[in-house]
DNA sequence: CACGACTTACTGACAGGTATGTAAGTTAAA
DNA sequence: TTTAACTTACATACCTGTCAGTAAGTCGTG
């Protein structure tokens, strides 16, 4: 049983050079979308022919994947203390982060295209997307729930619709954001739909409609 | 002078087999995009090669400025009274058609799709969803200056915010809703949100946050 | 109201562009 | 000296739009 695994070690500058690829790769899926962004122009980006792509990724598809997983790693590389908030805290965080998108368009609008997507028939972004909202209407489930506790007050059944709601509204803002930045105001929207969803769930009150 | 202008008469047939095609067209857009979504799969479905189609629309671009514009037709042509509902109607009408929503995936993936595709480079839906974003929030806005004028409150600073959130939400709803339709319910969520961002525009309080 | 002239609604074939992935060869780092 | 990191060349597959042709519909006119 002589298995010797031999595992393929890279050269030195590998890394740097797969992280410039990601990194064009993301620009180039934002401007043009997965299906409509070529690899050749990925490739065009760093200096080196599509063939050459392929040699680091494989395939296309194996590229957007790592595009995607990048971006959560540097996301979570981003949190100082490399604890994900909860409480209030995630909510100022969601805010803070809204006013953050405001500043790089090109990563908010690689996410709105590709997770929009990725709801087509059989898109290689699909379950990533399901599962990255999954787990985040969880993670702000948890945070409402923490609130509640500390407010002494029973968890409300609307806990649900306002976590896929605090999602949706930061998600569409970016598209309108997109289309027209000088008629919407993405940190500032967000943080008043924000404040107001979660209003409504600590203190409800009666419809006004 | 002697020009006679000989207008393109058109076979009796033929505004319904258009129609026929825009539909199918709709359906195909939404599943895979505008890009990906190939004429000769619309062709397919309504029984023609893709020569056809472009004698109907003379360019795939042309052809989805007439989907995009055909769904606005019926939409107008849905509402009984054939004029917008204001004030606190609109609300209520917005979140009628959340619920309905829900019914008609098809549709709904369209929109969605195309939208977030149309923030991409020279997307020629681009300005068709700048300018429908525009209005409706121009809509919104006005539903709610109605009711603060109903109630004698000034209009808020707010509304702006609340306007692009409301139209947000629902989009941001329905992409969840399609990728993972047993986990977010798109009619209640969005009625709760709705109801959310109106209650916190007409009866403002402090920020929970 | 019948008939010829013209037009519409297509089809099939193809041109031209562009895309992904593969295979084989070259260079230089380890 | 082995093998990672490429390149060039190519196979293969699409997709849009054009063109020429055909069958059937519609209109003007006698």
């Amino acid at each position: 049983m002589a298995t010797k695994k031999r595992e393929p070690r890279s050269r030195s500058g590998t890394p740097a050079r797969r992280q410039e690829i990601v990194r064009a790769a993301t620009e180039i899926f934002g401007s043009k979308g997965y299906k409509a962004g070529p690899l050749t122009e990925i490739a065009e980006q760093v200096g080196m022919t599509h063939a050459g792509i392929l040699h680091h990724f494989g395939s296309k598809h194996q590229l957007l994947l790592e595009v995607l997983s990048y971006r959560d790693e540097s996301d979570v590389a981003e949190l100082d203390g490399k604890h994900i908030p909860d409480g209030t805290d995630l909510f100022r965080h969601l805010v803070r982060t809204a006013f953050a998108n405001a500043q790089r368009a090109g990563i908010v609008q690689a996410y709105a295209v590709l997770s929009a997507e990725s709801v087509t028939d059989n898109h290689p972004a699909r379950s990533y997307f399901e599962g990255r909202y999954h787990q985040l209407r969880g993670e702000v489930a948890h945070a409402f729930e923490v609130m509640c506790a500390e407010r002494g007050v029973a968890a409300p059944a609307t806990i649900a619709h306002a976590s896929a709601s605090i999602l949706a509204v930061m998600d569409g803002l970016q598209v309108q954001w997109l289309l027209d930045p000088g008629d919407v105001q993405l940190g500032e929207a967000s943080a008043f739909a924000i404040e107001a969803i979660v209003a409504a769930v600590l203190d409800p009150r009666e419809s006004p409609l």
